[in-house]
DNA sequence: TAGATTGTTAATCGATTAACAATC
DNA sequence: TAGATTGTTAATCGATTAACAATC
């Protein structure tokens, strides 16, 4: 594997890459090329095979990469394989369906636990556990929980962030449709649906013109 | 308003104006300058003023734009104020969060139903009806139905949105994490969780080994 | 050997940033 | 008028694509 500086938008695509490589049908054979990943996922095969030379250096002319070590050195470079423990924020329904959605752990993603101002139970369906807020700096800090998700309502995203990162969290994966101000050092990940939104309904909006 | 063929980068920008401007504090002017936003979101103050030049034409020198005239710009400009209504496959424990989520009606969406091959209720906690999928075909002829949401898990993902497109969809939000294979003139916009996570893990992988 | 496929070097494209003229 | 801010035109930067040499 060839870790060089790696830019964000080949970042973004190689967790497709890994998730296509897993799923794929059995060709029969253990090798698959960068021409056929690209015509499985749509891209230009240029792409593909540059993105793959990031990653990985088993690729070899005529024949393709061995799709176990494919994943292998993809995975690897990801961070798959050395879970990161976080914790959420905000125990409300989406927090609590990202809580027991188990695919997490593929992505070597482990949430601890949730915290709430007001929490309903003491854990989820699946067992996850459920703190009073109260509890949030104490349990970072004999976790040593460097990432935290946040699930609270817009106007007190800041608020909980703030407190994450005096808790010394790093990472920060934000599902609250605000910008969030924070120190350079921490990084701020937004799952912003609203931006999703914003492009599917300038495709529609597109199509309806184009229909008159 | 200056509809310009618009990118989908600035596109993408846009909700987080909106977002700002109408959660901001009130400033005793009812104008706000480029620069100031640019401030309030840690963006340069250039590309924001090009972002709103493109849907805008109210910015005055010296003076800045009017806020309720802006926030109204690009609402128009995205969409949020003639709804779009949408139907959501796969009724799970991400699928009815979503489907509660009341926000979605500020862009302009309307999930009108969820179908599901197991429906464990026929309503949400909020009342959505949640319908057999053998209903899906003519629900969305008779709503006449242009977008879809798929929160069925990945292998049957391409399945589902093979049906949908049949039944008349133009768009997919696709919360899957797999690929899906569609016509050119259907757009599909995933939202990807693993992308996310790549990002972050990448982060703290790079602040671990500063550390050392 | 011939051909498929790799990885690299160069060219193109698009988006961001910088510089500047216009204006209230 | 002077200065802040706009919108535009030009320069820079980065990412994608195309061309090509290397190789099994």
């Amino acid at each position: 594997m060839v870790k060089k500086e790696i830019s964000k938008s080949v970042l973004k695509r190689l967790p497709g890459y890994v998730a296509y490589l897993k799923a794929m049908p059995n060709t029969g054979s253990p090798y698959i090329s960068a021409t056929a990943l690209a015509n499985a996922l749509g891209m230009g095969e240029v792409q593909v095979r540059k993105d793959l030379a990031m990653v990985s250096d088993g690729g070899r002319p005529k024949i393709g990469y061995l799709r176990e070590t494919l994943i292998e050195d993809i995975e690897q470079f990801l961070g798959y394989d050395n879970t990161t423990d976080a914790v959420m924020i905000g125990a409300g329904k989406l927090g609590q369906a990202l809580l027991d959605y188990v695919g997490f752990s593929e992505y070597g993603l482990n949430i601890l636990a949730a915290f709430d101002i007001a929490p309903k139970a003491n854990k989820t369906e699946e067992g996850k556990p459920i703190f009073h807020m109260d509890m949030l700096e104490s349990f970072c800090k004999e976790n040593k929980v460097i990432m935290g998700i946040i699930t609270v309502p817009a106007a007190h995203a800041q608020e909980v962030c703030n407190r994450l990162i005096k808790c010394g969290i790093k990472a920060v994966w934000n599902f609250a449709p605000v910008h969030l101000d924070v120190p350079d050092n921490i990084l701020v990940q937004n799952e912003n649906m609203a931006t999703s939104l914003a492009v599917l309904s300038m495709h529609l909006q597109a199509q309806m013109k184009e229909k008159k």
